[in-house]
RNA sequence: GCGGGUGUAGCUCAAUUGGUUAGAGCGCUGGCUUGUGGUGCCAGAGGUUGCGGGUUCAAGUCCCGUCACUCGCCCCA
């Protein structure tokens, strides 16, 4: 470390990529309140078998991206790599079954240990949105709004693109992964060696390769509709009727899997093409499995993870209005008036700032620079009078007006606004 | 983990085929004018050209290594 720089694949926010990054956690959280969802958090590290159990040994986000450590007790614990873990252990440490069903939210930073790309981060943050102990279909189609609402109200809805599939009960699942097995093996030669790998580890996402050779080979591989339950077929049809009956528009990729174990039935991607290699930007699916795979009792759950700053990249960030007051004091006496005078406009609820450097010009060009809304000018000439001199600096108009009348004048404009 | 591209002032970028003291705009600080901005003028600060090594009379420029960023593979949010 010769030069001070950040650890490779962390970012220091500043500015409009900070304000962007905020704008996607406040409208989450209001949008997740209106579905009556709970603010839950979780810390960002658990003891490594917590992730190693329910996100599956052979996904690479476990079995090479996860940071774990040894503490000085001696205990293996492991940042976590993604937020559903944790929270079904605290589900179970907690006793939230009393909750059930738990409607739950929740965000934080991540990490995983890979390669950084744009859209990819080392340490990056999710929101997450989960439904604990509840097995009815409309459950998955409440999440499911709830995100695209989210992304409505960001204002990416238009660029980007709902897909969904089902991964069924894990009995059909297994009955479609043997035929998918035979058929991959019987063309192993012609599959990418990537692929190759995936035959024994996890067939299902050679159907998600970007290879060209492996593309051509899917076309003709068996399909997870043929081999799906009754049961599970009725439980999806329900989901894509209830997708219909909300006017959610999507699409239906038999393609679609997920990299981590503990998904069956539905599974989702809302997935944008203005990210580079980084096409999901919120996804997620149903986890029936995952409580048992804790030791826990057998629970439904189903839930869903947004990238923030992949949101935050694509969300325009609106501009700032209101009213934003910049305290300008010449003279001494006239600064130390404006300590007391800016705090009192503070407590009635204004945004307030009042610069100590550079001579009166200066100023005003800051109060532009920042997008002050309004000037409060305090001189020698108006202290003596008891006067304040109020800029609209918007207009350009200025009066003048009773010192203690300043914060009267203020709590004015906030209602105009 | 694998492959391609790129690293020059706080930021965005210049610098002929390797050739004197590495420049500009913006920003910052101060001043013109301790009292009026979004659109004036002047001045100043700020660089071991990412870091280390090599070739050469001479390296920001060429070569090797390394670190970081970036694009793709992989993985995934």
């Amino acid at each position: 470390m010769t030069k001070l720089q950040p650890v490779r694949g962390t970012r220091d926010l500043f500015g409009e990529e900070a304000a962007a990054f905020e704008r996607v956690v406040s409208v989450f959280a209001s949008v997740a309140k209106r579905f009556q969802f709970q603010p839950v958090s979780t810390p960002i590290f658990e003891f490594t078998p917590v992730f190693a159990r329910t996100m599956g040994g052979t996904s690479d986000v476990v079995s090479k991206e996860m940071y774990v450590f040894e503490d000085r007790g001696g205990e293996s614990l492991a940042l976590r790599p993604e937020n559903t873990a944790g929270i079904a252990r605290a589900f179970l440490s907690n006793g939230w079954q009393q909750h059930t069903p738990l409607k739950v939210y929740a965000y934080g930073p991540m990490f995983r240990y890979e390669r950084p790309q744009k859209g990819r981060y080392r340490q990056f943050h999710q929101i997450d949105a989960e439904v604990i102990g509840a097995a009815h279909p409309d459950v998955d189609v409440e999440l499911i709004a709830m995100g695209h609402m989210l992304l409505s109200e960001l204002g990416v809805a238009g660029s980007t693109a709902l897909e969904i599939n089902t991964l069924a009960d894990p009995e059909s699942r297994a009955r479609y992964r043997t035929a998918l097995t035979a058929y991959f093996q019987a063309h192993a030669a012609d599959l990418s060696a990537d692929s190759q790998a995936r035959l024994d580890k996890n067939p299902l996402r050679i159907l998600d390769s970007k290879d060209a050779g492996d593309c051509a080979l899917c076309k003709d591989a068996p399909i997870i509709d043929d081999y799906v339950s009754d049961e599970s077929g009725q439980f999806f049809e329900t989901v894509l009727d209830g997708l219909k009956g909300l006017s959610i528009p999507f699409t239906r990729n038999r393609q679609l899997v997920r990299g981590l174990d503990y998904y069956s039935h539905t599974v989702f991607e809302f997935v944008t093409d203005a990210l580079g290699a980084q096409n999901a930007v919120l996804s997620g699916g149903r986890y029936d499995g995952l409580m048992e795979q804790l030791g826990g009792p057998p629970t439904p759950g189903c839930g869903w993870a947004g990238g923030i700053e992949r949101l935050a990249a694509l969300a325009e960030v609106p501009q700032q209005e209101g009213v934003k007051i910049i305290c300008i004091g010449m003279g001494a006496a006239a600064q130390a008036q404006l300590l007391p005078l800016s705090y009192q406009l503070r407590a009635a609820g204004l945004s307030v700032d009042v610069p100590t450097t550079g001579n009166f010009k200066k100023r005003m060009k800051r109060a532009n620079a920042i997008g002050a809304s309004h000037a409060l000018i305090l001189g020698e000439d108006e202290l003596a009078a008891g006067q304040i001199g109020a800029k609209d600096l918007r207009s350009g108009e200025q009066q003048s007006l009773a010192l203690d009348k300043t914060v009267e004048w203020a709590k004015s404009l906030q209602t105009e606004h």
